[in-house]
DNA sequence: TAGTAAGTGCAATGGAAGTGCATTTGTTAT
DNA sequence: ATAACAAATGCACTTCCATTGCACTTACTA
């Protein structure tokens, strides 16, 4: 188990007060995040840093992208050892409709998907809607 | 086969001139449109009515809308008797990494996909990134 | 410890999406 | 046909998220 400070040196960014407190809220999060629940998070620091921030984290595979569908674009925490710099993830995401979250399903893989002849698939993106394990209760 | 004025009457909304336009445009357009498309088709005409006339097709499921991860949603027009409504389409899109065009294929559908207990699938957004038929040729 | 590279803060920009309101156009009833 | 009404269009403005330029500060390294 690495430490956050290792782990960023294994990317080769250097460690910063800021990286670490945005790492832990990441981990902490069980839900993919989107840039203004970071800022709430840390109204004290400016809004392009953690904007940086997470774009640092995303260029070196620290974080994901995930397009929900909402037309605001989520963050989460990789997997150790994903594979996110070559396709896109493999695991797919889940909206509720009710709560607004998304949620990382990385123990559920993308199933292969057919396309025509002449189609070249590179990667996919797949994104469940509809109720959440919190909210059906 | 149905004239377009016959559809739009069929679906109780006028028949105006740029509708039958920006109709004729998405039926020529092989790919999915976004709205500044349309803008540049039709430079004379105001953004706003050609936002509201796509959003009224959208309602009464004239066009679907495709969120391909762009950033950027697009429109394309909806196969008779589709039920676009209920779900969201059933069918994949394809998005080309080379040419930036997002392709319906309206005859592959979604397969069925395994969510974790408590939660409850409502629709799924499925999208194909790789080349295109006509780049990788 | 001086020099350099990277990180941070502030201000401004840009693009896409959406809304309020006045005007025009089309539909319907008299 | 024409008045009355409803829907469609055009213009102006707004909001929200994403992104950038530049100055300043902090961290590494020779
Ligand atoms: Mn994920
Ligand atoms: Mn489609
Ligand atoms: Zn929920
Ligand atoms: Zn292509």
């Amino acid at each position: 188990m690495k430490t956050i400070e290792q782990l960023l040196e294994s990317k080769n960014i250097r460690v910063t007060a800021m990286r670490l407190l945005i790492y832990k809220f990441l981990a902490k999060k069980k839900v993919a995040v989107t840039l203004s629940d970071i800022e709430n998070a840390f109204a004290k620091a400016d809004r392009t840093t953690l904007y940086r921030t997470i774009k640092t984290f995303e260029e070196k595979v620290i974080v994901h992208q995930i397009d929900d569908g909402t037309g605001i674009t989520k963050y989460a925490l990789c997997e150790e050892g994903c594979n996110c710099d070559i396709k896109n993830d493999l695991h797919l995401h889940f909206h509720c409709n009710n709560c607004n979250e998304t949620t990382c399903l990385t123990d559920h893989k993308i199933p292969q998907i057919k396309v025509p002849d002449g189609f070249v698939s590179e990667n996919v993106n797949l994104v469940v809607k509809g109720i959440c394990d919190k909210c059906s209760g």
